[in-house]
DNA sequence: GCCTTATGCTATGCACCATAGCAATAAATA
DNA sequence: TATTTATTGCTATGGTGCATAGCATAAGGC
């Protein structure tokens, strides 16, 4: 079959995405995690009491999203929210919360390990570069 | 705000893939496609007669998606099913499917210009290859 | 003190994807 | 040829991620 799609690259950025969402899924799943929760995880472990808001633009998710997030994160004991004045509250690990991050951390470094192993080692220095570039 | 996130290819590609997506779904928008619709009909263009099975197998879509998913285009009069026999049938593009694709086809085309012109020189070579490599 | 803005939140809908199971038919095998 | 197996298209259903609209409360600027 004839693919006309291979060449276009921002094809392959989304069936390359799905491709190493779904295998990092699988491993987080694990620890009962997904992936939203461990980039929410790594990113408060660097700064803690971050705002809901701020933790939200942080991972590319809306305010309105970020509730019933938290919510789960809370209920599962990972994260505790500690208010700061009446209508803002900071984000903080809880120790059960960091010390899943100890595991799932393991687990995500092997997998990067993993898929930087994949693309031949010409093209590995440019990878993070390029894609960063698009992000942003 | 530190981002450890930044140092993670994994974390990037995923960032990188919405962002881009976000750009193409508004742009695709503007002919009533969504990507996927884009997708299957430059498949379908190089594809004649593909069968609805072996067109998910080259998006990556399940069976049991491709119904809901070729009704729509069926119903948007750009795609036909054609029996083949008693159980197979052939998808095929319509005159209007056709035209469709022309106009799609210019707009993905530049999108994928600007996805390429984003990212610096000397990374663009090995943008396409890298991913390729994730995706399989 | 008043107005504007920020914050956390509720409610809701769309798009995408996954699983389980089914009826009809074609293909393979005894 | 007759029976079994596999394929195909399909229904039904649920989970997940993301978006918009709107709201009450509270903080900050004038």
């Amino acid at each position: 079959m004839k693919d006309p799609l291979l060449e276009f690259p921002g094809y392959a950025l989304r069936r390359a995405a799905n491709a190493a969402g779904a295998i990092l899924s699988e491993r987080l799943s694990a620890f009962g995690l997904r992936q939203a929760d461990a980039s929410a995880l790594i990113l408060l472990d660097a700064n803690p009491g971050l705002t809901s808001s701020r933790l939200g633009e942080g991972l590319g998710i809306q305010r309105a999203n970020m509730v019933p997030f938290l919510n789960r994160l809370e209920s599962d004991g990972l994260v505790e929210r500690v208010p700061i004045n009446g209508r803002t509250q900071g984000i903080h690990l809880t120790d059960k919360g960091r010390a899943r991050l100890v595991d799932a951390r393991e687990a995500i470094e092997a997998f990067e390990a993993e898929l930087i192993a994949m693309v031949p080692q010409e093209h590995r220095p440019h990878l993070l570069p390029a894609l960063l570039a698009i992000w942003n």
